[in-house]
Order: structure tokens, then C-alpha cells, then sequence
DNA sequence: AAAAAAACATGATAAATATCATATTTTATG
DNA sequence: CATAAAATATGATATTTATCATGTTTTTTT
């Protein structure tokens, strides 16, 4: 069974929420949907895209690929954010790498459908815009925490950011599954001094430890380390 | 005296370009042009902007405050560009201070102006929406490289993109004046360890320092150093 | 031109982090 | 379900980088 865009309650978040229903019927004539498991990637670093995919259920990283080999993860997306518009809009070859972090359903929109839209409806192209500058936003200030904060601040900052915007299940566990590697290649830093800093942090009493799985015990004390002290 | 933004060539080199004659004529009424001197600020982060500012001449830079009190330098701009969109188009503050490095020629363009165009022209839209892109898609990189890479090779590769982004003099040397603390600034170290490498890449005959100028001796060498070897 | 301030330089040392090694636990796979 | 592979954990050590101290040079101000 394939749900209709113009139903579909997931692109009220992201900027196709300023589309009227008519179009978006096209568009959901045009639109293809898929289901990934985790570890899959959408598109690669460097491929041309044919269009902009929409997460309508899971999460994913978005990555670069160091010249040492390591990848950088750049960037988190959860439920109901466009992915590729960027290379859609500048007519460039793909600059990140988008893998699923668990189940996903993603549509794919076809590139005329998103360029004709951007072209015609300014309201669009405004929301497309300002998701853009608040990426960007964002990214500069990922630059000065990476150039500025030490590891520890670091995790610390992260391990509060992945609670805030992925959620904490029912135990009250960051909702989403993250390898410690990941997690160093989200912070920049060797995966052991993540490990280390993960066990640090548990006998301080600021988190518990279930496996993969991380619970946040003292969200003040690490909001207090994100700056220092 | 005043010039009119309709026959700058300056605008040719941003999103302006391809806006139409009599449109320019009507911006270069409201307009202003300032002149600014080396370590005046355009606006400081926070402030709520009332327009865009087009660099006419010179060069500046966009920081960011950390917590810690240090400022981390996130992009350079020079001659024709564009500051302040990402302001104006998501209608939030400024979150960076803009500061000249040199000399400067800016002419302010108010807010109403330019929203008034991207809502009418859908050319202009596109050229500053490809133009966040191209800032977001260079802000990636610079959080991979100030994740992946140690002080050496950020600062190698710092060094090379001066040379690229400003040019050389007649004398080839690096056509920007920035203080040891501004490098350190913008690769995320401490000034001692900028200052001690820069002493270090000259002795190894990478670099010629003659106060703050600075010229690139070996490229290719310097190019490696960037990849760690 | 003299004085003050800022920037540059370099050594000594401490702290942070990476790397290498190895063991254990968890997860994936035939 | 046994085995292999991957992920986690921790210690030892080396390397990188920050910090503190101090002196010199350059730039700015009076």
C-alpha cells in the first residue's frame, strides 16, 4: 500500500507544508516511497541525485568522508525532514553520505517536481531557504564548538543534544541506537576515548550505561561540563 | 560622491547580478554606502539587522563567541560578497559579528528591498538560496576538517586556502594581514601553538614569514602536510 | 621621539588525547 | 547454536597541544 502525499501528515514539519493540496496530488503521483533498513545508504558522497527524499518514519546520519579514512558525521535527521535539497537546488553532485540509523520509510520526490514548486511558489522557496540558513546556522556553530571545546566538553554537549532532539524511550533511554564509534565520529575523537569518557562519565554518576543504550542522570552537571566545569 | 548600484560591477559577482537594470536603479536609492577602517565591526551577533551589505572593497571576517570567551572565525569574505542574507531571509538576529580586516567599502541595502525581489524574482531567490548552499556545503567541511585533523594540518591547509581565497602581492605573499591570534582563531588553537608552528614550517623551508606577511614556498609539501604526511 | 601597549617568540611543563595492545562481551552468521 | 566477527572495555605509553612564564619586537599612542 502506498499513502498519498496529500494525507500524508509527515510534510506539515518539513517546507512542503506551504504547498496546496492540488500540487501536492501531482506530486504524489510522481513520488516514490521506500523502505530502508539500518546501515542501508540512501545516496553516496558524489552522486548525482534525481531528486529530494522525505523521512516520513526513522532517523539517519549524514557523513563526510575524511581523507584518513574516518567519516565525519555532520549532521542528524529525524521523522519528517527533506533530505538532498541541497544538491537539488545548486545542481551539485551529492557532498554527503546518508545511511539509516534504524528502519526507515523515506519518499523520493523527482528533481523537476521540487525545481517547478521552488520556481513558481515563493512561499516555498522561502521555507526551503530558511531550512537552509538554519542548517547552515547550526553548522557554524558545530565549527566553533569543534574548534573551541576539548573532548569531554564535547561528548558532554552532544550526549545532551541527542537527548533533545531524538527523545528518551519509556526507561528514559536516548531514544535512538548509536555505536560508540558513531558517536566519535559525530564528535571528532578516537572511538577508546570515547569509550573511556562514556565510563567516566558513568562513575560520576552523570549517566547510566544499558549496552548501546544511554540514559542522561544529571542533565545540569552536564549542561555545567559542556562549558568546562 | 555616490556611485549607482546599477552600474557597479561589484554586484556582478553576487546574487544581485541578475537582477534587472530599472530594479537596481530603484535599490540604489535607498542604499548607503559606508566606509569602514581595519577592526571596525559591521554588526555584532545578536543584532537585529535592517538590511544586507554588499562588499564593495576589502575584506572581513565572520566570528562567533564561544563560551570560553575566545572567538572562532567561521568564513572569510572578501570583495563582491553578500553578508547578512541568512539574517534577513529567516528574520532571526545575526548570529555572527563581521569585522573588517582591512579597509572596507560597504553599501547597505534595507531589508524591505531585498525580501521585496526574492518574493518577486524567482532568479534572484535561486541565486541566494544556491548561495546558503554553497555556505552550508563549505561549513561541512570545515567541521570535518576541525574534527578529523590536528593543528599541524589545519593550519597547512589554512594556509593554502589564504593563499587561494585572497591572492598573493607582488612580492608573493599573501595578500591578507592577519594577526597570529586571528590564525589561531580560525583553526581552533591556541596563538603559541599557531605561533610556534608558522616558526616550524619556516624552518623547513615551507613558508617566508616578513612580519605578518606571509608567502607559501612549497605547495606541494604544504599540500601533503594537510593529509598528515 | 618616548612611552605604553600589543603582538610575536620561545622554553618549560602539564594536561589532554591518540595509539597500541589485549581481553571481554555482544552481535551476526553459517 | 556454535563460531566468527564486531563492538566494548581498559591499561600502558607516546604524541600532541595548552598553559604559564618570560623576553623581544613591533605597533600605537601621547
Amino acid at each position: 500500500m502506498t499513502l498519498n502525499c496529500e494525507n500524508c501528515i509527515i510534510k506539515e514539519i518539513n517546507s512542503l507544508s506551504v504547498i496546496p493540496p492540488e500540487e501536492m496530488i501531482n506530486i504524489s503521483k510522481h513520488k516514490v516511497s521506500v523502505h530502508v533498513k539500518r546501515g542501508e545508504v540512501i545516496f553516496s558522497e558524489g552522486a548525482s541525485l534525481k531528486g529530494v527524499y522525505c523521512l516520513r518514519n526513522g532517523k539517519c546520519k549524514l557523513t563526510k568522508l575524511a581523507p584518513n579514512g574516518k567519516e565525519q558525521i555532520v549532521k542528524f535527521i529525524s521523522k519528517g525532514e527533506l533530505i538532498g535539497h541541497r544538491s537539488i537546488i545548486s545542481n551539485t553532485a551529492a557532498h554527503l553520505t546518508v545511511t539509516a540509523l534504524e528502519e526507515m520509510d523515506v519518499c523520493f520526490i523527482p528533481k523537476q517536481d521540487i525545481l517547478k514548486l521552488f520556481k513558481k511558489n515563493s512561499e516555498f522557496s522561502m521555507e526551503i531557504t530558511k531550512s537552509l540558513a538554519n542548517d547552515l546556522d547550526e553548522a557554524n556553530s558545530s565549527i566553533a564548538v569543534m574548534a573551541q571545546k576539548n573532548v569531554r566538553e564535547r561528548l558532554a554537549e552532544s550526549l545532551l543534544f541527542f537527548d533533545k532532539i531524538f527523545g528518551i524511550d519509556k526507561d528514559g533511554y536516548i531514544a535512538v541506537t548509536l555505536t560508540r564509534e558513531e558517536i566519535a565520529n559525530a564528535i571528532g575523537t578516537a572511538t577508546e576515548s570515547t569509550i573511556r569518557l562514556l565510563s567516566h562519565f558513568k562513575r560520576e554518576g552523570l549517566i547510566t550505561l544499558s549496552g548501546k543504550r544511554i540514559r542522561l542522570e544529571d542533565k545540569v552537571r552536564l549542561q555545567h561540563l559542556t562549558e568546562g566545569y
